[in-house]
DNA sequence: GTCTATAAGTAGATAGAC
DNA sequence: GTCTATCTACTTATAGAC
C-alpha cells in the first residue's frame, strides 16, 4: 500500500487526527493546518469550510463502522462465529482508531440528523438476517434463549466500551494495573469470545 | 425533596444540562445563561470563569459514577448479586442522566490530568476487594473461570454502552425498532442480568 | 497551489449603573 | 444581586500577492 502524499490526502490525514480526537466543536482549523504542515488558507482552498472538511471525516468514520458490521455478519456461519468475526474485525479497526467510537457517538448526540442520514443506508444491511438467525438457533436449542437485538447489543458493548473507556479504566484499575492499550486489546479478544460463548450455552 | 430555587442552584442546573450534552468545548456561556433565564454577567459573578463552572459540574458527574460503583460493590454479597446491584444502581442513575457516560469519557480524553485527579481517590475503594472475591468464587467453583477485571469490565460495558449509544442504535435497529429510552432501559435490566448469569454458570 | 495579511463574527470576561 | 454595554482575544473565512 503506497502512502498518498498529495496535499489533499495530507490534509485529510491531519483532519482525521484532530477531528477524531477533539470533535467538531473542539477542533481548530489552525491545529489541523499545523498537523498537516501547511497553513489555514490552504485548508479552505481544498475544502471550503470547516464543516465540509468535518463532514468528509465523519462520513469516512461511519463508513468504517458500517463496513466492519457488514463484513462480520455477511458470511454464512453460525451466530457464535458471526459474533467472533465481529470481535476480530472491530478490535482490529479500533486498534488503529481508538477514538472512533466516542467520536461517532458524540457527534450523533450533537447532530442527529447529519448522522442518521449517513447511517441508515450503510448499516442495517445484514442485521435483520442476523436477528432472524438468532431466533432460529434459539428455537433449535443451539444457543440459550435470548432477545436477538440484545445479543447483538451485548456483543457490541463488550467490544466497543472497553476501548472507548480505556483511559478512564486505566485509572480505576486499582492494584491490578491495566496493560498498555495494544496488549489490553489482545486480552479482550479471547475474553469476549469466552464470555459470549458461556452466555450462549444452552 | 424540595427543589432548590436559589440563583446559584438554578445556574448549576442549567450548566449541568448544557455541559453534559455539549461538553466543555461545545458549551456556550450564553446558552447556559439562557437556559437559566439570567444573563452571562451573572454566571461570572457566581463562578468566576467558564472553566470553574465546568469543573464543578465535572466533579459532580464523576461523583455520581463513583458513588454508584461503591454503593453496588460495598454490600456483603456474592459476586453475581453485586453485579446485579450494579445493574440496578447504574441504570437508575442513567435513566435521568443519559449523557453522563459520554460526558465523562470525552472529557477524560481531552483532559486526562483533570479527571485522573478526581477519579483516583473516589473510585477504587471496593474494587480490589471485588476482584479478590471473584478469584475466590472461581476457585470454589461457584462461577465459571474468568479474569476478574474483565468480568467487571464486561458488566460495565453491558450496562453503560447501550445507554451511550442509544441514539445511534435506535437508527440501526432496522426492522425491529428499539423502544423509547425508558422502556429500553427496563428491558436491559433483566437482559443484562440474564446474560451475566448465563456467562457465569460453572 | 501556496502563502501573508486581514476582515468579519463570536465567545469569555469585565466595568459600571441600578 | 442583577442588569446593559463593552473590551479583548480568538476563530473561521476571504483577498490578493507570488
Amino acid at each position: 500500500m503506497v502512502k498518498d502524499t498529495t496535499t489533499e490526502s495530507i490534509i485529510l490525514e491531519a483532519a482525521r487526527t484532530v477531528f477524531l480526537k477533539k470533535g467538531m466543536a473542539g477542533a481548530r482549523m489552525q491545529e489541523i493546518a499545523d498537523e498537516a504542515g501547511i497553513n489555514k488558507a490552504l485548508l479552505h482552498y481544498y475544502y471550503r469550510s470547516k464543516e465540509k472538511l468535518f463532514d468528509r471525516i465523519l462520513e469516512e468514520a461511519i463508513g468504517q463502522i458500517a463496513d466492519g458490521l457488514n463484513k462480520a455478519l455477511e458470511e454464512e456461519q453460525s451466530v457464535t462465529l458471526k459474533l467472533f468475526a465481529l470481535v476480530e474485525v472491530y478490535l482490529n479497526v479500533l486498534r488503529d482508531n481508538r477514538y472512533l467510537p466516542l467520536f461517532v457517538l458524540n457527534e450523533m448526540n450533537l447532530n442527529p440528523e447529519k448522522i442518521t442520514a449517513l447511517i441508515e443506508r450503510k448499516i442495517a444491511k445484514h442485521i435483520p438476517g442476523f436477528l432472524k438467525q438468532v431466533r432460529e438457533e434459539v428455537e433449535q436449542g443451539l444457543i440459550a434463549p435470548i432477545h436477538p437485538m440484545h445479543l447483538l447489543l451485548n456483543a457490541l458493548s463488550l467490544i466497543i466500551f472497553p476501548v472507548a473507556a480505556y483511559p478512564v479504566l486505566s485509572k480505576i484499575g486499582g492494584a491490578g494495573e491495566l496493560p498498555v492499550f495494544e496488549a489490553f486489546l489482545d486480552e479482550r479478544k479471547p475474553g469476549i469470545k469466552q464470555f459470549i460463548t458461556h452466555a450462549l450455552r444452552p
